[in-house]
DNA sequence: AACATTTACTACACGGCGTTCAGTAAAGAC
DNA sequence: GTCTTTACTGAACGCCGTGTAGTAAATGTT
């Protein structure tokens, strides 16, 4: 990277922008993301709402900055729980990757409904989508932990499914790291990340308190049905 | 029912309720959750915004009325794709229900939110939860679905389950309609539910799109491997 | 050192929001 | 025909995102 020339000026700049994400962030966690207002955000490091402009566009084009930091540290908290078995145990790896996703969800609710809801009153989300990266990248994690068990993989009648059928980045990604891995491998792969988002989701958002009093058994059974129905055994004792 | 003995006022008054509802509702599909403003309502009514709260206490609790509204006629929905069906096909009952989940949500997307998201900026769900009587609803047909498929059901290291884990009026519906049904399936019904629910949260909030070019596939596997997971044959063929 | 320019920020305004409250006019009750 | 209840208005309060004009300081140039 070398020295990052940057004049006392630039230095500042960057400072600022940073305490404003982070207020933003803090204002988030202690009173929800309705908390996330420029005049808040102003009001709380004795600035004027406008100076805000400054620094971003717009009140959504900093959301959008907020969702790639806190997406990119749900991505950093999953993988670096994977990381942490070996790779012989995808099993394992599949539950610490779910059961990461769920802690951090629990731990960081406003970021979670930064990420996967309607983050903040009229958001909406640019372009290439604030999260696109991010959530490439879990994309390509989920499909390493499918690509991990592919070979023993019961796939039951799957669709099939052609690499047109993807998005062209995620694909570069997936085919770069797993050459051999057939375009089936990501639909799965997909289909396992709407099964660790479903029960989380339900549960953040109260769906499933109101029915259940402990999710985390039943989050549990379901991450144990997903790594059987891939024919994979458990050589790590999950968490309770 | 015997007649509602209405006077001309309560009678006025429903309909003026009923019409503030229907106001929101077509302000919110039209323009997105955030468009459902009392002032927005009141205007397109040709009132203002304070002579709503002599219907409505506070716009939370017109956003719960709607919350309800909307939940019902989601269970409304699956329920009677469920009934299409006979009962001797529990494989297609439970493809029928998740699929027309699936379609509701496409149709109402701003609906989809409204129950499963954060409904509208800073909206706060009283106690028992507007939705507790729809999601009552919703989780006890899912646990017919699993009670149809429960006798062949292959249950791979259930956590163990009591019927104090879960909600009371839940359980009450439940054990009336399936007295011979263990807790185990409604756990396994909540599983159910989280599995349908995630994959259409994802899609609904933009999340597969910047993936996956048809979803609805992906959607139709994921469907399949759950019947299969049952241990239940399709007797019906799916909606492509 | 003195001037010019760029930058960071304030002050103010606009329209929109939920909510409250005093007042008014019509509808219903007796 | 009077009295009470009801339905609603209009103005206000404080919040919001967003522009725009002006100011003061930091920077760059000679």
């Amino acid at each position: 990277m070398g020295v990052p020339v940057l004049s006392r000026r630039e230095r500042l700049r960057a400072e600022t922008a940073a305490e404003i994400k982070a207020v933003a962030l803090r204002l988030m966690s202690e009173g929800g993301p309705d908390a996330i207002s420029l005049r808040a955000i102003a009001r709380e490091m004795g600035m004027t709402a406008g100076a805000i402009y400054g620094y971003y566009d717009t009140r959504d084009a900093l959301v959008s900055a907020l969702v790639k930091d806190v997406y990119t540290s749900l991505v950093d908290a999953v993988e670096a729980a994977r990381d942490a078995l070996p790779a012989d145990d995808p099993a394992g790896r599949i539950l610490a990757w779910g059961q990461t996703l769920r802690e951090w969800a629990l731990v960081n609710p406003e970021g979670f409904r930064l990420i996967y809801g309607d983050p903040v009153p009229g958001y909406q989300e640019p372009e290439g989508g604030a999260a696109a990266e991010a959530a490439h990248r879990a994309c390509a994690g989920l499909t390493g932990l499918v690509a991990a068990a592919w070979p023993q993989a019961v796939i039951r009648q799957p669709g099939e499914y052609d690499w047109t059928d993807f998005d062209p980045i995620l694909v570069g990604l997936v085919r770069e790291e797993f050459p051999e891995l057939p375009p089936a491998a990501v639909a799965l792969a997909l289909r396992v990340w709407g099964r660790m988002h479903g029960l989380v989701a339900l549960e953040i958002y109260g769906h499933l308190r109101s029915q259940v009093k402990d999710p985390a058994r039943i989050y549990l059974d379901e991450l144990r049905d997903l790594t059987r129905g891939l024919g994979l055994d458990e050589k790590t004792t999950p968490r309770a």
